[in-house]
DNA sequence: TTATGTGCAAATACTTTGCCTTTAC
DNA sequence: GTAAAGGCAAAGTATTTGCACATAA
């Protein structure tokens, strides 16, 4: 096959594919990790440096509006992007060195779903996000 | 007592107490919500007017970086702030209204400590926030 | 064909900074 | 007295928008 997963989504979606799409949503795709505007960017131009900022920034904004990415932001005021395609999960950021890490963990899930009901709401999304520092596993041999 | 939370915080970590920072502290002391920059610099100008945005910004920098005030962005992209000292919560943002209404719930947190440790991190940090729309409760008067 | 998308530059936030004046300690 | 803080306007960033041209369907 030949279109990546985002390009067949977007056409699921009923989006009008444009060369520019295209590459933008072929870039998103071959990301697994969560990189920042600017990074996208720079990847994009690397495939067509004809694409413009503001067309980054109006597809991006399109693909969020069209529950294909997902928008985070990790406490360094710095705007990420996800693939929201791939399975529901949370995310540990490593304070040392930025490194994050994907997790899932059904009991906070059910836990979550509960206080919501609890506080009298529905449950309709969420974000939750762990910040942590590698433990000192000096006890690596353990006598 | 003539001095607010906020002011005497400041005293304690032995931060310069300006007229500017003395209104800002009262301020915020006073706010029970989630005030973003431009709310709070309104707030500010009603007790003194001559107070600079500039001023605001820089105070609102240092009270965060010394853990006087807490900030969040709820998803709206909107930086907003919270009165550090205040117990320990969570955020459930309505969807409907944004209406934001505060949790705690020791489970939730017995549960990150886990799986950050599970992850091979120590738990330094975390920020849960639930969204939803109120649950219809028309079997009110129920039967 | 024709509504929609794009590139470019200008506009709009939002936030920080330089510099000179003011002030807390 | 002196280092730190404030006011103001200018400078940065990040993001959006107006408009003429290009293009998918």
């Amino acid at each position: 096959m030949r279109l990546s997963h985002l390009e067949k989504t977007c056409q699921e979606k009923g989006l009008r594919m444009t060369a520019q799409r295209r590459v933008i949503a072929r870039v998103l795709s071959a990301s697994e990790d969560h990189p920042n505007i600017q990074e996208v960017y720079k990847r994009i131009q690397q495939v067509d440096p004809k694409i413009s900022l503001a067309t980054v920034y109006r597809t991006l904004r399109l693909f969020q509006e069209e529950h294909i990415l997902k928008r985070h932001e990790f406490g360094d005021g710095i705007v990420r992007y996800e693939n929201a395609s791939v399975e529901h999960h949370h995310h540990l950021i490593d304070k040392g060195t930025g490194q994050i890490i994907e997790f899932h963990d059904d009991r906070i899930e059910t836990l979550q779903q509960e206080i919501a009901k609890s506080l009298g709401y529905e449950l309709v999304g969420h974000r939750l996000e762990l910040y942590g520092v590698p433990l000192k596993k000096d006890k690596k041999k353990k006598s």
